[in-house]
DNA sequence: CGACAATATATCGTTTTGATGTATCTGTTT
DNA sequence: AAACAGATACATCAAAACGATATATTGTCG
């Protein structure tokens, strides 16, 4: 136990590219990752100081005289290895939370209105976040070369994918609504 | 703060139609609600408790002669009062936690055939998940007479569609991934 | 130069997760 | 009738995640 901490691999992940302050990690995470990955300063930060225990990542002190001194962590060998072991391993838990379903589930305790309505919000949700995609994707696509932003390319492009399904689910389940009940 | 425990709405949705038990209430949220919502033993029953305290559902003791006692669960007034309030707001979070996607994304960090293979484990899992889904709109279709049942089906068909892209996906990443790796 | 947003680190209470512990009841087998 | 497996039922705990907040510095723009 207290090795099942998914945002360590998260944060392990992004320092294999470039060394980052924890500041930066947030960010990097509320960016294309945020679409199916979270994480907070509340657990990025503790995260941190543990893995920097273990040997997993290292600290930097970045060499900015006169301004600040910026806490930059390093990915170790070790770290490298945990987060290699990791994409070999099979388990991958995909955990879904989606309160607008739990509304239509238990819909039948309001009137169809207000199922209609909620199917209307979460539809609105969708095409702003699928808006978002869109650029991203098109932005990937012009640096396809490089092999990295393939992988980047193939996870806006599962967005894209599901979000469309959700457009088009809710299209139905209007319907569906309208007629039966 | 303190009011933002969801699942102290799966457990009054639940309640509405029928008093359960601590255990019921885990039997129920295994089954079909499982796609889009989890509960576990360690967030039900002090909920439950929780909830007794601030008036939201009142204990029943179950009247089984000799056999042992089980402690039913029956929604209030006041409880009813906030499911409904719940159900007519606007704020709903939908949160994913892809770790198959974060795989991929981080998937530079090793080889193609890596990536190829998370893919493939993920493809199915979605297959076994998609026919048990296929098996509950079957059973669904039969009783929609009833209006529970639309909304319960509509879940199910969000399940469907949203599977059936996921596969789509997979089929069109692998291309990609042996084109461009 | 004063106001305001962004950067940067950190912590705190609440909630969730996942595993485990304990005990009882039910159905089946021998 | 005894033995046993498996389901029922309630409960707790450590670890992890979440979300908000505190604090202070740096950048920028009118």
């Amino acid at each position: 136990m207290a090795k099942d901490r998914k945002i360590d691999l998260v944060i392990l992940g992004l320092l294999f590219h470039e060394d980052l302050t924890g500041y930066d990690i947030k960010k990097r995470i509320d960016g294309a990752i945020s679409f199916f990955w979270k994480g907070s300063f509340g657990n990025i930060y503790p995260a941190l100081s543990d893995m920097e225990k273990s040997g997993l990542v290292k600290k930097r002190r970045s060499e900015t005289e006169g301004r600040r001194e910026k806490i930059l962590y390093h990915i170790t060998d070790k770290g490298t290895d945990t987060l290699k072991d990791w994409l070999n391993a099979k388990q991958a838990t995909n955990d879904l939370k989606y309160e607008t379903l739990l509304k239509l589930y238990f819909g039948g305790a309001q009137d169809k209105d207000t199922a209609l309505r909620n199917i209307g919000y979460f539809e609105e949700q969708v095409r702003a976040d699928l808006a978002v995609l869109r650029t991203y994707k098109e932005t990937l696509e012009k640096v396809l070369d490089r092999k990295d932003h393939v992988y980047y390319y193939l996870t806006v492009t599962f967005g894209i994918d599901t979000y469309e399904a959700y457009l088009k689910w809710c299209r139905g389940a209007k319907k569906t609504l309208n007629i039966m009940c």
